[in-house]
DNA sequence: ACCTGAACACCGTTCAAGT
DNA sequence: ACCTGAACACCGTTCAAGT
């Protein structure tokens, strides 16, 4: 899938300061000069490798998340003797579990939430949509590959919008999700879960025709 | 509910100018530069009515979104000579300016969030609940009658779920839309709030043939 | 091919200074 | 109170120049 060239070191360094920035802070900005500096390289080398600030993000997003177990979930993306559907729920279900699975993540995401206090003296900690940004870009890569493949197929309608729009609308359900999980007393269960994801994924994955 | 100051005619003419970049291109990035310019006035007073970009931001978005007052818009529900999607995504659209219009909403469902933590004593905490629950009654009636005019159309084919679970699922995506909205730093617009309720609404009204 | 660092055109925010 | 415009500290991208 990617590319197998000689993983050039000056390459790997830069992903590697990316990373180690998000795990000091999952809220760091990585912009073109925190990274450069971390990495030890010059603006213009990174941008030798990563032509622009998407590619960056993206491959890092592809390092981080190629380590982690969800992998063999992504491997049910390309599994197409099922329903398209199907398969983006269970993804979603999965990037569910990954936000609000365990207590350090809804820790990690209640803090955040507390973070955003409008009474901050100082900003340094300009908190942290970095990884939901993360999860936004698995989950366009998701919808991309599946509106590719069902413009394959000869009898599909045109989709109803893009891949970036479709993905951030799951972004937000998602949200919304995790949110009534984080509410006390919430009445969410997995029941809702369910129907909630089904109904998500089915509309953006849905062609006119 | 918002202030009835004398209003300011340079606070009015900022505001109409983002709303006029916004209508020339719905992608418009709303720069202070930018939007100063098209208004003619300096970015300090721009700054001066708008502390921070996100004020502006908000105060156009309420500019656009709340011109009409909630009542005329449930009257909106019976206006059978505009598409039912249309319908709903005004309805949504007004629960979510009931929702996050005001700053002191939005400060309400901030600290609601932050204050739940999982290691609480007592249950008092559940205002925020009650809320939800009773904006979970008026989409759920609003799904059901055009749920029902749906039924009514001899050509309509079966509705993909009850209006119980799709009142649900709109009740999530907004719960979404205002967390979004709620975190600092949130990049939520005015389109993104538009596709997103138009892909729910579409979603819950669609039916099977 | 790889790498540098300056330069360009932005961005949001702050602030002394005017009226 | 309102308004100006410069200044500050960022941002992503481009590019001539080196090796």
């Amino acid at each position: 899938m990617a590319d197998r060239q000689t993983p050039s070191p000056t390459r790997s360094r830069i992903l590697s300061a990316a990373a180690a920035m998000l795990a000091d802070n999952p809220a760091a900005t990585l912009s073109v000069r925190a990274v450069a500096e971390r990495a030890g390289v010059s603006t213009g080398s990174l941008r030798h490798f990563f032509p622009t600030q998407r590619d960056l993000i993206d491959a890092v997003v592809a390092a981080i998340t190629a380590i982690q177990p969800t992998e063999e979930l992504e491997s049910a993306l390309h599994d197409t003797t099922r329903p398209a559907v199907d398969r983006l729920v269970d993804l979603l279900r999965g990037a569910l579990r990954d936000t609000i699975g365990d207590d350090s993540a809804r820790e990690r995401w209640r803090s955040a939430l507390a973070a955003s206090e409008p009474t901050r003296t100082d900003d340094q900690a300009a908190p942290t949509l970095a990884l939901e940004r993360l999860a936004l870009r698995r989950i366009a890569g998701w919808v991309t590959t599946l509106h590719a493949e069902a413009a394959d197929e000869s009898d599909a309608g045109a989709l109803l919008f893009d891949a970036e729009t479709g993905a951030r609308f799951l972004g937000t359900v998602l949200t919304g999700l995790v949110t009534e999980q984080a509410l006390p007393g919430s009445l969410a269960r997995a029941a809702h879960h369910d129907s909630t994801l089904r109904i998500a994924a089915t509309a953006v994955l849905t062609t006119r025709r």
